[in-house]
DNA sequence: GAGTGGTCTAGACCACGCG
DNA sequence: GCGTGGTCTAGACCACTCT
């Protein structure tokens, strides 16, 4: 197993974190397995207990582990717990599909925002808001038309340079604004004339329709995106848990 | 403030936990309020300022608060941040949606499995499972056609009385079957003729197909369902976040 | 520079699961 | 009884933000 390096400064917890998650991506340990003991961790590493169990608890918290008092600690079982649903832009989407993005950029240029997306962006009604329109390829073919709205102050640098592969990366490095969680909405309708010609599918074909409003982690909405995507073409895979993440400690007893 | 007790059964730091999110829930600390300092919660409680980093980094799991660090830790925004993902059946859906829930037995019976379901309740194919295909109503009017399928095993006592309310209730009481996670694809397609006729909607409406395939704590799947939800009466809303730390997919209402 | 959260130590005792 | 994770201490130094 890798060692960790005391004079990097990525954390230990984190190099630790990154060692056994190593360890579980290239099948060393395996769903249902369980990872060497805390105890044993921290000798290994040389660290003190305390740290190799925040490791462990930020891999508790993605899914990838699960701890049983006075059994152990787990691998999680793939097929149920690590498909979680990420805010990804379009780009980082399809990356993670496995198909090659692409972008036509249709339409750039600021705006006065109408009363809808003026209320979900928090700003006024007719305030100045950056409109893009891309038709998104996947592969080479029509995945999506999508309609993205920014908040002007917050994205302006985006305008420098709006032919950019991804979104969510430019704001990250150019505007300093990092996404943290969206509100979507899902819903199925048919595409306009229009719409279906840029698609190239015929005005029959079923579509989904994906609005989202994103926030930074101050809770500032900065974006809000409609796509359209080809219903022929494209599907969604998301994780339900019955009840909301609970503590390790368990939530029943009382003083 | 309230006082936490050492002599309790309930760890400090859930005490401690408990304190400040009744102090967020009972508005005396309101979103983007800042949270009091470790270090001073720490004198308060007289604990160690680890122990109150414990409660507070539950919380920041719930989403119930964020840290900045070198400036605070802030009560999070409600309106994108407590949503929290739940797995429901139809019946739990609706009502949480304010719709009365209703439904029509069209088929009940044990049937061999068919590949595509056997693989996904791991079982083998031609296994003798049950099928139920219902027509959903939402306050009287038709609004999915859902065909369920239980692992016979795990769900017989559902077919001494299939006219049930909610089918996860029904296998809680009944079958001691805990529904914890489920994995779903949602994707949008045309109905065909028979399937418009039952739902009473023209055959180019488009639908949302959604397909669910749900587990026991034990990563064991009892049930795989499949909804086609009527698209102009329906859509998904749903909360993504940049890394995950929660599980998505909550459901609310349309048009 | 003061105040905040981020990381880390080197122990301790307890509660739980199992043989 | 033994090994495991769960809780907790009483400090330490660092990195970041704001003034």
């Amino acid at each position: 197993m890798k060692q960790i390096s005391r004079s990097s400064p990525v954390p230990l917890y984190y190099q630790i974190m990154e060692s056994i998650r190593a360890r579980i991506m290239n099948g060393e340990l395996k769903p249902h397995d369980s990872i060497p003991p805390e105890q044993q961790l921290a000798e290994f590493f040389s660290v003190s207990r305390m740290t190799v169990r925040q490791a462990i608890t930020h891999l508790v918290h993605e899914g990838l582990v699960h701890r049983e008092h006075g059994r152990g600690t787990f691998v999680a079982d793939p097929k149920i717990s690590r498909r979680l649903a990420k805010l990804n832009s379009f780009f980082e989407d399809m990356k993670e599909r496995g198909m090659e993005p692409g972008s036509r950029l249709l339409a750039c240029s600021t705006v006065p925002a109408k009363p809808e997306i003026a209320r979900l962006l928090r700003l006024e009604e007719g305030d100045t808001i950056i409109r893009l329109m891309r038709l998104r390829y996947a592969d080479g073919v029509p995945m999506a038309l999508q309609t993205t709205y920014l908040s002007f102050e917050m994205c302006k640098e985006i305008l420098e340079d709006p032919e950019f592969e991804s979104l969510y990366r430019v704001l990250e490095e150019k505007c300093g604004v990092i996404p943290y969680i969206a509100q979507q909405t899902i819903e199925s309708r048919l595409p306009d004339q229009r719409e279906a010609a840029l698609l190239g599918v015929d005005d029959g074909m079923p579509m989904l329709l994906i609005q989202r409003v994103s926030f930074t982690e101050d809770g500032v909405p900065f974006e809000v995106a409609h796509t359209l995507y080809r219903g022929d073409r494209f599907n969604l895979s998301l994780t339900l848990y019955r009840s909301p993440v609970a503590g390790p400690g368990s939530l029943s007893a009382g003083p």
